[in-house]
DNA sequence: GCAAGCCTGACC
DNA sequence: GGTCAGGCTTGC
């Protein structure tokens, strides 16, 4: 599932790659992936420049250089839960589930879009729809201080775990990395942000950080379906703590790793090292 | 038939 | 403000 490391992993991946090259055509094998009008889409990203690759949260956002008749500067791709981008040469393999192909400036590569359950958006938007956008979003959460933290934590009811995840508060985790900094901070998932203690915030702060930073490091988590532009898997797996662990002993105490559905989202956590909160 | 991320709509 | 269910899709 791509969260924020993985999209970065991605993001690294496509600056490497494609950035100054040019889409000399877009072709859209399946058009419910794209947002708005298809036809749109592909007119927008024809002839045009890759001049920036960037992301904040889980959105993916390439930069386009601007161009006399085209409105939209901005291609934005949200991954969902099994969307990926692949460079790969033009008379390779297609591989099933391949919905977008952007060929590039000397036609012998391409960008490719895959997406299995093709949860995952691509939209080609304006600067000021991209501000709409990043407005949306909370604080990155690899970069997110430990001031706009407490702040946005502060005022919330209902589970931290939710929180955690609806990118409004920060944005850029999902299940996994959720999951993982409540452990490493030793907090239930269904602790209230607006309840804990200041030290028990920071504490999860800097274990938001340090997660994401490994994770990045380690070019993201493969759980089932994630890969990064080059088709290879991430490292992150063997580091996991609590994901997808339950019955498994506990890593810092033995216990075996239960599993919660918080906000109608699997929850994984140690009972002992993350103790039930005082209602 | 369930699970995933995200959106929408119903409800309190 | 908050929760919850439903829909999207497909592989297990």
């Amino acid at each position: 599932m791509p969260e924020l490391p993985e999209v970065e992993t991605v993001a690294r991946g496509l600056r490497r790659r494609v950035l100054g090259r040019r889409i000399l055509g877009a072709e859209i094998l399946h058009s419910g992936v794209i947002a708005g009008e298809p036809e749109n889409f592909a007119r927008e990203l024809t002839g045009r420049q890759i001049v920036q690759v960037s992301r904040k949260g889980k959105a993916l956002i390439i930069e386009l250089e601007p161009a006399l008749g085209h409105a939209a500067d901005f291609l934005v791709v949200r991954l969902g839960m099994t969307g990926q981008f692949t460079v790969r040469r033009t008379s390779e393999f297609l591989e099933p589930h391949t919905h977008v192909r952007l060929t590039l400036d000397e036609r012998e590569t391409e960008i490719r879009y895959r997406d299995t359950r093709r949860f995952g958006r691509l939209r080609c938007i304006t600067e000021d729809e991209l501000r709409v956008l990043l407005a949306s979003l909370g604080p990155d959460a690899q970069t997110i201080t430990e001031e706009d933290f407490l702040r946005a934590a502060r005022l919330r009811h209902g589970a931290i775990k939710s929180w955690l995840m609806n990118q409004k508060g920060l944005s850029g985790l999902g299940n996994i990395y959720a999951d993982e900094a409540l452990f490493l901070s030793r907090i239930h998932p269904l602790a209230q942000p607006g309840r804990l203690r200041k030290p028990a915030l920071l504490r999860l702060h800097r274990a938001v950080l340090k997660v994401l930073g490994r994770a990045v490091e380690l070019q993201g988590t493969s759980f089932r379906d994630y890969l990064d532009i080059e088709g290879r898997p991430g490292n992150f797996l063997p580091r996991l703590q609590v994901y997808q662990r339950t019955g498994l002993a506990c890593r810092r105490c033995g216990s075996r790793i239960r599993r919660l559905v918080v906000g109608g989202r699997s929850s994984h956590f140690c009972p002992r090292c993350q103790p039930r909160p005082r209602r």
